[in-house]
Order: C-alpha cells, then sequence, then structure tokens
RNA sequence: GCCGCGUUCGUCUAAGGGUUAGGACACCACCCUUUCACGGUGGUGAUACGGGUUCGAAUCCCGUACGCGGUACCA
C-alpha cells in the first residue's frame, strides 16, 4: 500500500446540498489536490426508508456546477468500487460477525416496543435519554444475556435481530483531531450502537469505518457533529483492522444561521439560499431556491464557502480554486463554528462578476433575457455591454436591469429628476445635437462627448446640466453607465432617434 | 440531565506571552463622478466573566456563563 492520500466525501442521498455540505466538499477537494491525491465520492445511502430519489443526482450536479469532480464514485468509476453503500450490503455482515465471534459485539433481538419500555422505565428527570448501554444490557434479549441454546435457535428461526458493539466501560479513548487537538472520551458514557440493522445493512458506524478501510482512506473530514462518536468508530478500528490504519481525523465547525444551526428554513425565512442548487423535493414539490438560481457565479459560492472558517493567514480574501489548491491547509481551519452572513456572500459575487470577462458567463445571462422576451442578441455586441455593466451587478440577475435598455428604448420616461430647469434652450440645444450626431464620421464614445461639449459650449450651457437629460433620453432613467459609453454602443441611429423621441416628450 | 466541542468588532477572521489588538463585509462621513456604481480617504466598533501562572496574558491553567453538537435499527 502506498501513501498517496486519499479522502472522501459521504454523503447521503436524503435531499438538496447546503452550504456546509458543499464546504464539507471542498475542503475534501482541497486536501486532496493540495497533496497531489485523490477524491472519492462514496454514497451512503444505508437508510433507506429516508433515500430521495433524486438526491444522489443533484449531488452529481452540483460538484460539477462547483468544478468539484471527484476522482472516483458511482459515476467517475475508480478501483475501489461499489461507491454505493447499498451495493456493498453483503460486505458488512461478516465484520459484525467478526466482531460476534471475538466477543467484541452481540446479536441484540429487542424490539422496538421493548427497547421503548426500557427507555419509559428507565427515563428519570436526571436521566431523559437512557442509553442501550453496559448498565442494562443484561437485563435486554441478546447474545449476552441469553444462553448460547437460546440464541442459536433465535438466529436459526430467523428472527430479526441486530449486531451491536459492546462498549467497555470506564476506559478513556482519545485521539488527536488536525483541526482540535487531543480530544477524549470517557467509554462509560457511550451506548452500544447498532452496527447491523435489522434489515441487514450496517449503520454509518460500522460502514464508515469498513468503507474507509477498503478504500484506504487517509485522511477523514467531517462536521463536528460526529465528534461524539468517534469512540466508537476508534474502537471499530481497533477491534478490525488496527488503530494504526486509522485515518487521520478533522472535524469540521458547524455553518451557523442567524439563529443557531443553519436550516434550509432560515433561507425562507430570511430571504437567502443555503442550498447549492435548486432543490425540489420529490414529495411534497417544495422547492428550497440555490445559490445557481439567484445568480451567484461557483467561483464565488466556492471562494466565499473556503474562507468561511478558513484562512490562509494573509489578507487574501479572493482566491481561484487553484490558489485555494495550493495554500489550503488543515491547520489553518478554524475551530469555532461560522454564522453565515448573505451581505459578504454577495460581496464575494460582485467581485467575481467584475474579475471575469463577461464571456465566462454571458451564456446564463443570455438565457436570462431570453426569459424575458429579448431573444436574438447577438453575441459580440452582448458581451460589450454586459463588461460595460458589470461593476454595477453583484448578482447575475442584476445584468438585465442594469442593461435591458440597450435593447428597448425607453418609452414613457419619468422627467421629473429634470423637468424644472427644462427650457426652449435646452431643447433647441438637443435637435441641434441630433443633427450634429448624424454627420459624425468616427462615431465612438469620446467623439461623441467632444462634439457635445462644442455645442454646449456655443450654446452657452453648461455641459453638466445636459448629461442628466440626455441620459434620461437614452436609459429612460437616472442610472447605468457613462452616458457616452451608452451611446456609443446604441449606435448612431438608435442614440438619434430616442433623442429626438425625448424631446417631443419633454417638450409636452 | 449527562458527555463533547467552542467563545476576538454586528458578521467572517488575523495576532500561537510583549502590537496604538490588524484586515474584510456591513454601516457612517468626505473625495472622485452633475446618473447609478467602481475607486480612494477617514470613522464607529471586539478579546464573555472571575480567578490564577508570569516582569508581562486575547494568547497558558482552573472555574463560571453562554452557544452549538451528541445522547436512534438517521446520517
Amino acid at each position: 500500500m502506498n501513501n498517496k492520500v486519499r479522502v472522501r466525501f459521504a454523503p447521503s442521498p436524503t435531499g438538496g446540498l447546503h452550504l456546509g455540505g458543499v464546504r464539507t466538499v471542498l475542503y475534501n477537494y482541497l486536501f486532496a489536490k493540495h497533496h497531489g491525491g485523490e477524491f472519492i465520492l462514496r454514497i451512503e445511502d444505508t437508510d433507506q426508508s429516508r433515500y430521495v430519489s433524486g438526491a444522489e443526482e443533484y449531488i452529481f450536479e452540483t460538484l460539477k456546477w462547483c468544478g468539484l469532480e471527484p476522482d472516483e464514485s458511482a459515476v467517475h468509476g475508480g478501483n475501489f468500487g461499489p461507491y454505493r453503500q447499498s451495493e456493498r450490503k453483503e460486505l458488512y455482515r461478516k465484520y459484525g460477525e467478526e466482531l460476534v465471534n471475538k466477543g467484541l459485539a452481540y446479536y441484540a433481538f429487542d424490539t422496538a416496543q421493548e427497547l421503548d419500555e426500557m427507555r419509559n422505565r428507565l427515563r428519570t428527570d436526571t436521566n431523559p435519554n437512557p442509553q442501550y448501554d453496559h448498565s442494562v444490557r443484561m437485563q435486554m434479549r441478546n447474545s449476552l444475556s441469553l444462553s448460547k441454546e437460546e440464541t442459536d435457535s433465535l438466529l436459526q428461526s430467523n428472527t430479526p435481530h441486530v449486531i451491536r458493539i459492546k462498549i467497555p466501560d470506564n476506559e478513556t479513548i482519545s485521539f488527536t483531531d488536525m483541526i482540535r487537538g487531543e480530544v477524549s472520551f470517557d467509554t462509560s458514557i457511550v451506548d452500544d450502537k447498532v452496527l447491523l440493522k435489522g434489515d441487514g445493512m450496517p449503520t454509518y458506524h460500522l460502514a464508515v469505518v469498513v468503507d474507509d478501510y477498503l478504500m484506504q482512506i487517509t485522511h477523514a473530514f467531517r462536521g463536528e457533529e460526529w465528534l461524539p462518536s468517534s469512540p466508537v468508530h476508534i474502537l471499530l478500528w481497533r477491534y478490525l483492522f488496527g488503530e494504526e490504519a486509522m485515518p487521520q481525523w478533522a472535524h469540521l465547525p458547524l455553518i451557523l444561521g442567524p439563529n443557531g444551526k443553519l436550516s434550509k428554513r432560515d433561507g425562507a425565512k430570511y430571504g437567502f439560499p443555503v442550498f447549492s442548487m435548486n432543490w425540489q423535493d420529490p414529495k411534497t414539490g417544495e422547492v428550497t431556491e440555490g445559490f445557481k438560481e439567484r445568480g451567484f457565479l461557483p467561483q464565488a459560492f466556492i471562494n466565499m464557502l473556503a474562507v468561511l472558517g478558513w484562512n490562509d493567514g494573509t489578507e487574501q480574501e479572493i482566491f481561484t480554486l487553484d490558489e485555494l489548491a495550493a495554500k489550503f491547509t488543515i491547520e489553518k481551519v478554524h475551530k469555532g463554528g461560522a454564522k453565515f452572513d448573505y451581505e459578504k456572500a454577495k460581496w464575494f459575487n460582485h467581485e467575481w462578476i467584475k474579475k471575469l470577462p463577461a464571456s465566462q458567463y454571458i451564456n446564463e445571462v443570455k438565457k436570462e433575457f431570453e426569459n424575458k422576451g429579448l431573444s436574438n442578441i447577438n453575441h459580440d455586441y452582448f458581451e460589450r455591454i454586459l463588461n460595460l455593466v458589470k461593476e454595477r451587478c453583484t448578482l447575475l440577475s442584476d445584468f438585465y436591469p442594469q442593461s435591458y435598455f440597450f435593447f428597448k428604448s425607453p418609452v414613457e420616461i419619468d422627467n421629473t429628476p429634470i423637468k424644472a430647469k427644462w427650457n426652449q434652450d435646452k431643447s433647441a440645444f438637443f435637435s441641434t445635437f441630433a443633427k450634429a450626431l448624424t454627420s459624425i464620421s468616427d462615431w465612438n464614445a469620446t467623439s461623441i462627448e467632444t462634439l457635445f461639449k462644442q455645442l454646449a459650449e456655443q450654446a452657452s450651457i453648461k455641459a453638466g446640466e445636459l448629461q442628466l437629460p440626455l441620459r434620461l433620453m437614452l436609459v429612460g432613467g437616472k442610472f447605468g453607465p457613462p452616458v457616452f459609453e451608452i451611446a456609443d454602443i446604441l449606435g448612431k441611429e438608435e442614440t438619434v432617434a430616442r433623442i429626438h423621441y425625448a424631446v417631443d416628450l419633454f417638450d409636452k
């Protein structure tokens, strides 16, 4: 076995991927690339009752959009498959039985009712959540409390059962987390977790250990909600494959919403996306909005997630994926949970819209224009416009309101900003200007502006006083890029037509 | 309840015994610009609390508070 870095992201296909999930993918990916290692995607679909159709496809689409393609997965292939735990079902039982044979685990025949009964019986104010552990295991129906004969006969008659790990009591288990350092637990408060379920599927606890071993995972990153169950996993490693073979672990801090743990409800409540892409629940039809559809660039989304809980030690904040891969180290991951800030997320997107040439996102924007009824847009013309207005756009969806006027002549113009100062002289100026424009031979922003200023001086009107009216004529509102640039792009004919139209309107 | 993890401006964070506690987002002011932005300059604003250790603590130790997570045949 070589010592090449191998990491995995192991989602459970139960719905859309939210911020925290994508960040976990990202950190896995960055760590792998940083070390020239491999990034594996493993689907943890061991709970058939929670399976949601479409969720797996969604995960792959998200990775594609983000540019975080796995080296190995159910769709990318690889030598350590299958990469779906449901397809590995047969593998797990033998490890469970190996543990039972070694006396480190046991068969348990308790029904759901019996478990309820035990918990109700033991529940008190100081122990609201009784566990199935060393203190009660001998009172339950399992291969420890039952005789060998009873157990065998139950097994032979196919009595539904699970395999539980037999957690030793009074032992301290510790490990070194790459982010948190030394962490330890007392096993007497750990319960005898189910390893193999009644339906023959493994639980997460068994599956993650077996698969991380079989897939030769060297470093494992997961959310900090897993920290409390780490002693179970360590014991499993010790019992099955040896602790030396165990991957190094890093428990990532959680991403929080405005009120604690970030949930998709927060998105609806506070008006920001929490999923990477739109997710429609196949059962309820409910749609949860995604960053993609909100108008985020994948580069910005990734960048924002990367620095939510990580920094490279300098003051740099804008990073490309390649830069991140080059600079990412797990030691620089912050220990505390991070509250997601939508305002800052938007800032990242704005920065990326400005940084990238419009050609990188022109197709997405064009799609939106088409949806709004503007089709047959000339590609080069459109690209020029996007580059001109991009610094005013925070989201991709801002491009339409910032530039639709290039494609639609203003019809109703609100002239209140200039109404008080509009007079005969100005009206005359614009008529002269329009006429003069017709004969410009070299049509560009500078020549238009020069002409405009010359004529203004001849008419003894301050050029500044004429700029806002001109803007209103060409744009229809008090916004947009520099007026002469607009005239330049609009072209001679259209510019002149808009001026004539508006002069008539303002004169009324 | 018990166990674990965490805690620096409103938010994301830097500073791993000696700094006027730095940067970014947001906010405010001014400049640039006779649109809206971009940009520039400046400003408001933080080491949760209490004890130690030390010449010296945001930094190390202990306690408290608060937050989050876990306590399923879910992951």
